[in-house]
DNA sequence: TTGTGTTTTATTGCCTCC
DNA sequence: GGAGGCAATAAAACACAA
């Protein structure tokens, strides 16, 4: 038998042999003994010819030995020099053929631990956005209803008004009899007038409408010059409606706040 | 059969630790 | 300073479609 110098060829050597077991035991099944053994030494010869020739290639590890590496690397996947010896000498390999197969493993199991990693934050990822979409739609409903009451709410003090200001010219065609009596009479009806005839009309909006109640009765029952001078009154509700842009009520970035209708708060 | 992409084995260079 | 680990890379082996 042929000597191999070199590490390399040794391994190569070790290896050849390892398979040409795996292939013996597929292919060369059902001869006699002595028949088998000389087949046997013919094709060693062939391989260890084979493997002089190609030392410099390289050679895969046969499954038995993978196999054993696979084991050893499940138990643990860092190699002390008295375990690489001892799986060297088992496996009829070089020390240092352990010793990369085991750094190859781990850059491999590395790899495949990013991409689990990968797969966990790309669905945790999903989920979240669907959550977001979600909140998003609940979102631009509330929105939409808020709209709806403001609108409402809008058209309801616009009513009042002209209410109060045929109430008031009733008053002063009435030959200036008593300013005073006037007001009397208005502050006893103020919650049943016309201001308050139409609230039950947005019976939803309840709660909304409570918010406005001092500026409603502010502006019509407060001041009357105030209630009669259309500029103020536009004043007035600019105070009230104009805010829906800069208010941004239901903004995404923030949780919506009831700030602009309560500034003290 | 051959071209091409993937996997496996091995090397190199750098870094850290004792 | 040597041993060992890791990242990057080369190169051989392998799989597979055309």
């Amino acid at each position: 038998m042929k000597r191999f110098n070199s590490s390399d060829s040794l391994a190569a050597f070790i290896s050849i042999t390892s398979s040409k077991e795996d292939r013996t035991q597929n292919t060369n099944q059902g001869y006699s003994r002595d028949f088998q053994a000389m087949l046997d030494s013919l094709e060693e010869e062939d391989y260890i010819e084979e493997a002089n020739l190609g030392s410099e290639k390289k050679r895969r590890l046969t499954l038995h030995q993978v196999k054993a590496l696979e084991k050893n690397f499940e138990v643990d996947n860092k190699l002390v020099p008295e375990r690489k010896l001892k799986l060297a000498e088992e496996l009829c390999l070089q020390p240092r053929q352990v010793a990369i197969w085991f750094q190859n493993r781990r850059a491999r199991w590395k790899t495949k631990q990013l991409e689990r990693d990968y797969g966990t934050l790309k669905a945790n990822y999903e989920a979240l956005n669907l959550d977001y979409s979600n909140l998003e739609q609940k979102n631009e409903a509330l929105a939409q209803k808020v709209k709806e009451l403001k609108a409402k709410l809008r058209e309801e003090i616009v009513d009042s008004s002209h209410s109060v200001k045929e109430e008031y010219h009733v008053s002063e065609s009435d030959n200036n009899a008593s300013v005073h009596s006037q007001n009397h009479d208005f502050s006893e009806h103020k919650n049943s007038s016309a201001v308050t005839k139409d609230h039950s009309n947005v019976s939803s909006s309840n709660e909304l409408m409570n918010c406005f109640n001092l500026t409603d009765s502010r502006a019509i029952l407060g001041n009357r010059y105030q209630v009669y001078q259309p500029h103020l009154m536009k004043l007035e509700e600019q105070s009230l409606f104009s805010a829906e842009e800069s208010c941004n009520f239901f903004s995404v970035d923030q949780a919506p706040t009831l700030h602009c209708y309560f500034p003290e708060q």
